[in-house]
DNA sequence: AATCCTGTGTGACATATATCACGCCGGATG
DNA sequence: CATCCGGCGTGATATATGTCACACAGGATT
């Protein structure tokens, strides 16, 4: 069960007014590993403020390759569908859960209330937007200046810190994520297992690298 | 010389208090086609606005390569260096001004009171922030899904919305912008005459292509 | 045990892009 | 005019990555 205590552990710094208001105003979803939250072309009717579990967030091109760009955990929100200056946005991304979460959802028109009423509000949203920009600067780092080999290893790297290091993913996953292929991550596995970085398991990948 | 009604047409929108305190507390600075306006890892001690002419933004990576992310036109503003919740952040990007062009400097201090002082600020703010979010992630779509034809072609349409069908520029910078090099950019600018879409003149391409 | 199915390994090949080497051309400068 | 230099064209080649074909292995199902 959510109550104010739980919010403010993952979302502090917030007024007072602002914790009951979210609580009052929300609805909690849960949804399992695997399911979609937010398609893109969908119409936003709401933001989704995480609770628990993680998030993967997609760029989708016209035949519906899906691009990883980054995740959001517990304690963030979805930036994009917190501003719709422009009401009946649709979504520019796809989200899907990685692991079983909670989400609370919260419908758009308190958005721009919000805004205008809780400072802390909207600073949490300026900060948020902030720091997905930078996630996005540092994507674009790995896909402009880096080959497969690096951007690879930073892929792990992320996954490991949030997951743990035994990853319970298979090549192909890692290649839909990388726009690449199965063959190549494979290839680059291999090598990566020969460094000595990690060991490869059938539908896992335990993770050995400390920096 | 800049007054208040200048103000008002490039940026439309805002309180009259705010073009005020605008003019007031903001210096104009003028710099030189060429010019670099912000370095990777400088300090950010003032918000810029971009009153005339066209700023570039680059992302560097560790060699100093530069990889152009998006422009900036009159009446716009660098969204990173509009929010400094922790004060002396450094720059993520570099800038440089592309044509002679005016910027309005505005110390950060003035930031967060504005925030909470003038609702139509946030809200510039914020539709900044979404905008530029929102050419990233069409920057990420061009790296990540298309190759270099495509990504050239959209650098050159872009440009040519900005600057008019006859684009100024030579082929190596095109180069650095996309990261890729001369040789690969005038290979492709050749197929592209080809195709009927442009002409290619020393220093400069004619843009042909409608759609 | 025999069969399937999914994940993985691997070689051969196609393609896009980067790099190198060199030559050419045209405008600027002496 | 002669020279130089920056911008451009072009072939040869290297490398990374994507693609195809197929083999194999291990767990699940029958």
């Amino acid at each position: 069960m959510m109550d104010i205590n739980k919010l403010k552990q993952l979302f502090p710094d917030l007024e007072e007014g602002l914790y009951n208001e979210m609580l009052e105003r929300g609805t909690i979803k849960e949804v399992k590993a695997g399911e979609t939250l937010l398609k893109v072309g969908q119409t936003i009717r709401s933001t989704m403020l995480i609770l628990s579990g993680l998030v993967k967030l997609y760029r989708e091109d016209d035949e519906g390759k899906e691009f990883f760009i980054y995740q959001l955990d517990a304690g963030q929100a979805c930036s994009l569908s917190m501003v719709c200056a422009a009401k009946h946005k649709t979504s520019e991304v796809l989200a899907k859960a990685l692991t079983d979460a909670t989400v609370l959802s919260i419908p758009l028109e308190f958005m721009d209330q919000w805004m205008s009423k809780y400072k802390s509000w909207y600073q949490f949203v300026i900060t948020s937007y902030r720091n997905r920009f930078e996630e996005l600067l540092k994507t674009i780092d790995a896909i402009a200046f880096t080959g497969m080999d690096e951007r690879l290893a930073y892929y792990l790297e992320k996954q490991v810190e949030k997951l743990g290091n035994n990853l319970k993913i298979t090549h192909q996953e890692i290649a839909n994520d990388l726009n690449s292929s199965r063959e190549v991550i494979s290839r680059l596995l291999k090598k990566m297992e020969a460094k000595g970085w990690l060991t490869i398991h059938r539908n896992s990948i335990g993770w050995i690298k400390k920096d």
